[in-house]
DNA sequence: TTCTTTATTGGCCATATTGTCAGATAGCGA
DNA sequence: TCGCTATCTGACAATATGGCCAATAAAGAA
């Protein structure tokens, strides 16, 4: 273990952090894209890059957090890198947070 | 609508921007465990303190946020503060981020 | 009114997150 | 090898978030 920052992150992995470290990889509207489009099938970087816009290596950004987290996977095919989901359960949590909006929203 | 910023945070409203905004607000450790205590009851605000620690400030201003982003509510009653949960359907959420977590174990 | 309890707000600093640009890197074909 | 395409990484600036302390507010009791 490096030093004690790396001992800070690790060493807390009670439920509610594990809970709320996936959540936060999630709360981010590009990534919420990405995911919901991966839900539908894999996709290279550059369809993605097309869905959500800004500058590719913010995608590419994006994509390593959501794979350093397990939520995605990547796959090279030439020069191509293919990104598919690992969690098709997130579909679940897509339609949890709509019901909460709702449930908010009288 | 008093400025640039205002519009820039309140004008995008896509389907994608409003769950990121809830998934946000509950991307919080100490927010995940009010918001799981509050799923079994109304709390005070010392009830809530004594529970995720710290400074009692922090914890107001994590109720704070859920409050403005419609989760909770809250209720005086002398010169103590019951807050209770708005959206008991987030507790589905947690269900749904515990099976991610299983799902990406493997 | 003044004191006490309970909670909120403002100020400030440290850290984290996001996005952009420029420069690597990987794989492959000429 | 060189060059091309597709993607990743590093450095950096801008902004957001989280936490603590001190000051303030709200409600009621003395």
């Amino acid at each position: 273990m490096a030093n004690k920052e790396d001992m800070r992150r690790q060493v807390d992995s009670s439920r509610f952090t594990q809970q709320a470290r996936v959540l936060r990889v999630l709360a981010h509207q590009s990534r919420l894209m990405i995911v919901d489009r991966l839900s539908r099938g894999e996709c290279s970087v550059g369809d993605l890059h097309e869905l959500v816009g800004g500058d590719l290596s913010t995608v590419s950004k994006h994509l390593a957090l959501l794979r350093a987290h397990g939520v995605v996977e990547d796959r090279r095919e030439r020069t191509t890198v293919y990104y598919r989901l690992l969690t098709p359960c997130v579909c679940n949590l897509f339609t949890c947070v709509t019901q909460v909006l709702k449930e908010r929203g009288r």
